[in-house]
DNA sequence: GTATACAATGAATACGTATACACAGTGCTG
DNA sequence: CAGCACTGTGTATACGTATTCATTGTATAC
């Protein structure tokens, strides 16, 4: 196998033009049924593949969606990755994957213009990054997964933040809790940002306070974990639970706490966001505000497929509701229906 | 904008031919200076990117590397999917993902031929797997990155799995330990092999017997670890020290562990494979042998570019050592020099 | 002063497919 | 039997680029 065969190559075998052999390829009713057959039988005989960038080039589709994402190692985003690869495949596309750490700026910047991608999925949008302004004036079909940009025209799909950390947070009043320690990160995006404020209106509207110095925001989720538990918990009177808005500085935390030998659920409760596997691994058993993963890289599919067909269509900025999953992490402890700080 | 400008349209404007942009766009030698710098001129006003499809249909090199995975959710995967984009991105590749457990295998059989990609590399090789017989008789050049196929006339390289095993074996009996659990994926590759073989010739060599009851195959890494922890701990003796064939496989038994109330390492020591970063984390803080993910990605994308520049060139198996990291999961408790089961 | 090498460019073509257009054959209507 | 709609097929072209070939102009050698 030198060279791979053409379609003109087999419509020489099959004793038909080129053209005939392309309708058959695409479907096109107006061929002989006997004809089409002789051709498929042939087209099979050869294992023949259409040229997919002659196709591309011609029709102006590729079939193939381009990702943008940050790195994979954190849980969230591996899942997040996996579902897309799998709602891709489902439906029939590729994925060309970038990583917006890794990628210089002009080759992103080459790619968008390139029309090498049907559409984009970004993944991880931020304020200061130019990478939505760029794909939007790219002119390819675009659409914000996961992390939204408020006001942007685009097609946005993202938790529901502000609900899920409002969630969150009522569950920790009404648990009893009022001494609650908050770790952000200092990251710009409404999605740690709606998981804060949404976190704090909960407190605010059951007339609990959040002491300034109960409030951590860190940089890197799950190395600075370490240093915000260190600090929330070596406090004289130390936070009885400890909201985060992300998995990944859960994780962090608890791993900080267990080294300082304070125990979770006895001596502190924590709650983490996005419900990741690892949430429910034993080592962690984490009570956290679950990411629906599946609806919003389906919904999100779905939008960036209709904007591919019609262009012009509205804009949708589309919200799911994200629910509090219970688990180890805020087990029932005496102190839950009569919070430690009382006593 | 409504169609993204051609290089004829940037010919005109210059007022030189399609074929002299053409030039100057793949840095022919053969161009005026002045010419040169006048093109440029024009293409950067008009912030002009060629067409990759059609550069690509007509030179054949798409410049994009086709990979082929599982699930990236497996924390490692995801070390390695992230490697790759790092080195495939330094040398200006795109990637394409496919996950061979979403992918229907028609798809991938095209996607094989359409040359679409200037080669693969597959990271999930297994025997009773066709992937790589298709991707070899596609023709187009494929590197096996981590997991290997033993005699196969293909470009490989892996972690040295049998050495990196025979480490950790060797490690446990020189700290004393003779009764010892060995956990296994009943999967089938020569990797998961190897780190079976290589433990248990560590154990021979050694003169330590492993007590078949000791030993546990077991399907899927982390849930079926809870099982296996189980198994082996709840036996009326049992093993001092177990070592696992992955570091999933590992937390899954530390969860499992856990959640019968054992300790690690004062009831048993824990080794895994792969080292990963969570096996850093204070909840694991696991001794693990390391794959050098790094030089294995960046070795066989050195390969996968010579193979694509040189088709015929023989084929290179290459083998990079592992080195056993040692955490607190073995921590030199006071049976480590005067095992347990010798009192 | 003519012949020749060489540099720089334009014209033309090819990559493999999809599709607009032209055309032959067939069945139907008047 | 002429005219017409319709079906099936072939011919020709276009997508945007890279590259071969031909052409022009200029410099060098005899």
């Amino acid at each position: 196998m030198t060279r791979p065969p053409t379609s003109r190559d087999l419509a020489r075998l099959a004793g038909v033009s080129q053209a005939t052999v392309s309708r058959v390829l695409t479907n096109n009713p107006k061929v002989n049924p006997e004809t089409r057959a002789r051709v498929l039988q042939v087209l099979k005989d050869a294992n023949y593949t259409p040229n997919a960038l002659a196709r591309a080039m011609k029709t102006g589709r590729t079939d193939t969606i381009g990702v943008f994402m940050t790195r994979v190692t954190s849980p969230f985003h591996a899942e997040l990755l996996d579902e897309i690869g799998r709602v891709l495949s489902s439906v029939g596309l590729h994925m060309i994957l970038w990583n917006i750490e890794h990628d210089p700026e002009e080759t992103i910047a080459d790619v968008l213009h390139q029309r090498l991608v049907d559409g984009f999925l970004l993944t991880s949008a931020t304020y200061d990054s130019k990478l939505h302004t760029m794909a939007l004036a790219s002119g390819t079909p675009t659409v914000l997964l996961h992390r939204g940009i408020d006001g942007l025209d685009c097609d946005q799909v993202v938790g529901d933040n502000w609900q899920g950390a409002y969630d969150a947070g009522r569950y920790l009043v009404e648990a009893g809790h009022t001494d609650i320690g908050l770790v952000t990160l200092t990251h710009t995006g409404n999605t740690s940002r709606d998981r804060d404020l949404g976190f704090r209106a909960a407190l605010t509207d059951a007339g609990v306070k959040i002491k300034p110095s109960n409030v951590v925001s860190v940089g890197v989720p799950h190395a600075d974990g370490h240093a915000a538990a260190r600090k929330l918990l070596s406090k004289r009177k130390p936070p009885t639970a400890i909201y985060t808005v992300t998995d990944l500085l859960a994780f962090g935390i608890l791993d900080g706490a267990r080294a300082i030998g304070a125990n979770v659920p006895d001596d502190v409760w924590l709650i983490g966001y996005d419900n990741t596997e690892l949430a429910a691994w034993e080592s962690f058993d984490l009570t956290s505000v679950e990411q629906p993963v599946h609806a919003i890289v389906q919904t999100g599919i779905d939008l960036l497929r209709k904007r591919i067909a019609e262009p012009d269509r509205p804009t949708e900025i589309i919200s799911l509701p994200c629910p509090l999953v219970i688990r180890g992490s805020t087990a029932n402890t005496p102190w839950a229906s009569a919070p430690r700080r009382t006593s």
